[in-house]
DNA sequence: ATAATCTCTACTATGTTAGTAGAGTATACT
DNA sequence: AGTATACTCTACTAACATAGTAGAGATTAT
């Protein structure tokens, strides 16, 4: 598994947006400054939260987006896999390797198999509610009442 | 963490001469056709191993690589920290990252936390005596008796 | 109307990965 | 000595992924 700067981004703007769930949408514009994402690459991420029906949106004049789901319906694991893919430290675990002649014999595919089953067990446990709940200590950048 | 096909091929020519430990070292040829990896990469990737201080090798007519230490001296994480890098899933865990100004007080930065610790826990346990011992059932390429 | 906002497709720069190529050096054996 | 065998080292390259940029188009509130 690898996070990467557009799934980091994902996550971030998901968790803003748990932070104002149930209040008005929220401009792509506000969310690129507030979180400091370059604001025509997070349009595409917003795009593709909105596909996988993460995300809802509203044009105009009052548009945005808005969260689509309880913030306690969405887990850490959910969309990171949606946008930075399968889980597994390596390929074999998840589809075919082209290293690999005989997988099912394979002493490490037992052990990535393994890797990936304990990072699963975090992150699929994890909704934002909870991220939101660790997060409202100080910080009140959020609406959104648990 | 990404094991990339470097580490894969590290760690499997490195269970195949943990195998063969003890014996007449094993030319770069060989493990290429056994172990099915391109041979002038697989130069590369011993080259690495030896600066290491995983294997060491032998010039000349009978030359050859072999297993610097004891397997059961030799984790699976060294190996792969050595050639894939860092353990966590991003960058921010480990150095400086461009994405985060606020490194401390990120919710998330705490969970890619848990994930690394949970990844180490299992790469840093198993030595490659262990999987020597978990092929050693059918699979008689190797010499080395545990 | 028009200003604000989302929508969609295409393009691009940079870095990483997975190799390839080729010349050089050491050692065993005859 | 000479030669075959095998490791050593540096440089190069093709393909792909990442992290953006660019710009034209479609909706909606006022």
């Amino acid at each position: 598994m690898k996070i990467t700067y557009k799934g980091d981004y994902a996550l971030k703007t998901i968790l803003d947006l748990a932070g104002n769930f149930r209040s008005a949408p929220v401009a792509i514009n506000d969310l690129s400054k507030r979180l400091d994402i370059p604001t025509k690459f997070l349009e595409q991420i917003l795009l593709d939260l909105k596909r996988a029906g993460f995300v809802e949106s509203r044009r105009g004049k009052i548009g945005g987006y808005s969260l689509a789901k309880e913030p306690a319906k969405i887990t850490l694991g959910e969309v990171v896999r949606f946008i930075d893919g399968p889980i597994g430290p390596i390929a074999c675990v998840d589809k075919q390797y082209s290293g690999c002649h005989d997988v099912e014999s394979c002493v490490f595919r037992n052990i990535w198999s393994q890797v990936g089953n304990s990072i699963s067990k975090i992150i699929d446990q994890v909704t934002f509610e909870d991220l939101l709940k660790r997060t409202n200590k100080a910080n009140k950048t959020f609406n959104y009442q648990i």
